[in-house]
DNA sequence: GATTGACTTAAAGTCCACTTTAAGTTGTAA
DNA sequence: TTACAACTTAAAGTGGACTTTAAGTCAATC
C-alpha cells in the first residue's frame, strides 16, 4: 500500500496548485536551486510527495522571514551533510530571534490599530459630545505612543 | 510651560532621526501626501510634535500591513472630515481582519521553525543513534504539516 | 492529421517602497 | 568670506520576489 503511494507524481501545474504557488514561481525556485524536480522522457518536470513536504517546509521558513538568499544558503548547507548542522542551526536561531523581535513590534502595532478602531466606534456612537483626541484616549487607556 | 513646549520644531534631519526614517523617506511620504510639513522663510521644511505623533501613528498602521496606497486613502478620507468615518473604520477593520489571518499563519510558521530547531538540537546531542526524519518527528509531537 | 492544452526555455517586465544621484541654495562657524 | 553641513528639487536607480512574454515542443483527443 505504501509502495503504491510512493509512485504518485505531479506535473508542475498540479504541484503548483497543491503547494499554493504558480508554475512560474516553481520554476523560479528551481533556478534558485531551492528545488530540483525529476524529469520525464520529454524533459518535463515531475514532483513527488517528498517535494510537496519539502516546499511546504521552505514556505514555513520563508514565512518566518527568511529571504530567498537565506533559503539558498540553508539548502546549500543541507546538501553538504551533517557537518553543516551548526551553521543551519545558527541560521534558524537567528531567524527566530529576528522573528520574535518583529513579532513584538507587530503586536504593538495591532494594539494601536485596535485602539483606533475602538476610538472611532466610540466616536460614532457617542456622537457629538465625545470629542476626546486620539492621543489623549491612548494615554487614558495606558497605550501612549 | 506648555506654551513654550508647543513652539518646538524639527528640521527634516532631526525629524527623520526621531521617527526612525531617513530624510528621503520623509520627502517621499510628503510626495505621497501622507505628511505636509510647514516651511520656513527659506522654504525648508520644519516639523512639530504633532507631526511626530502623526507619522508614528501612520507607522503603526503600516506595521499592521497597510500599504502606502491604503494609507493615502485613509489620509484622504481623514481630510474630508467626519462624514468619512465609516469608510475609515471599514478600512481599519479590513486591515485588522487581514492582519489576524496572517498572524495565525505566522504563528504556525514559527511553530515549525521551533520544531526544526529542537529537532536539530536533539540530533546534535543524541548524536548518531537519533535518526528520526523531521516529518516523523512533526507527526510524533503533533505538528504535522 | 490537425487542434488543444500543458508543458519547455531565456529574457524582459512589474510592483512596491524606498534610495541614490546630480545640481543647486542657505545658515552658521572659523 | 570662505568653507561646510544641511537643506532643496526632479529624476533615475535599486532590491526582492516574482510575473509576463515570446517562441517553441509534445501528447492526447477529435
Amino acid at each position: 500500500m505504501q509502495e503504491i503511494e510512493k509512485k504518485v507524481t505531479y506535473s508542475i501545474g498540479q504541484f503548483a496548485t497543491i503547494v499554493g504557488l504558480s508554475a512560474p514561481t516553481i520554476r523560479y525556485y528551481e533556478r534558485e536551486k531551492l528545488l530540483n524536480p525529476h524529469r520525464d522522457h520529454a524533459d518535463r518536470r515531475y514532483f513527488t510527495k517528498t517535494d510537496v513536504s519539502w516546499v511546504k517546509f521552505l514556505l514555513h521558513l520563508k514565512g518566518t522571514g527568511m529571504s530567498i538568499q537565506e533559503l539558498k544558503l540553508y539548502v546549500k548547507w543541507r546538501a553538504q551533510g551533517d557537518a553543516t548542522i551548526p551553521n543551519r542551526l545558527a541560521l534558524l536561531k537567528e531567524t527566530r530571534n529576528d522573528f520574535m523581535e518583529k513579532y513584538r513590534q507587530v503586536q504593538h502595532h495591532l494594539q494601536i490599530l485596535n485602539d483606533k478602531i475602538s476610538w472611532y466606534e466610540k466616536k460614532e456612537t457617542g456622537a457629538s459630545h465625545t470629542e476626546e483626541p486620539f492621543g489623549d484616549y491612548l494615554t487614558r487607556i495606558g497605550h501612549s505612543e
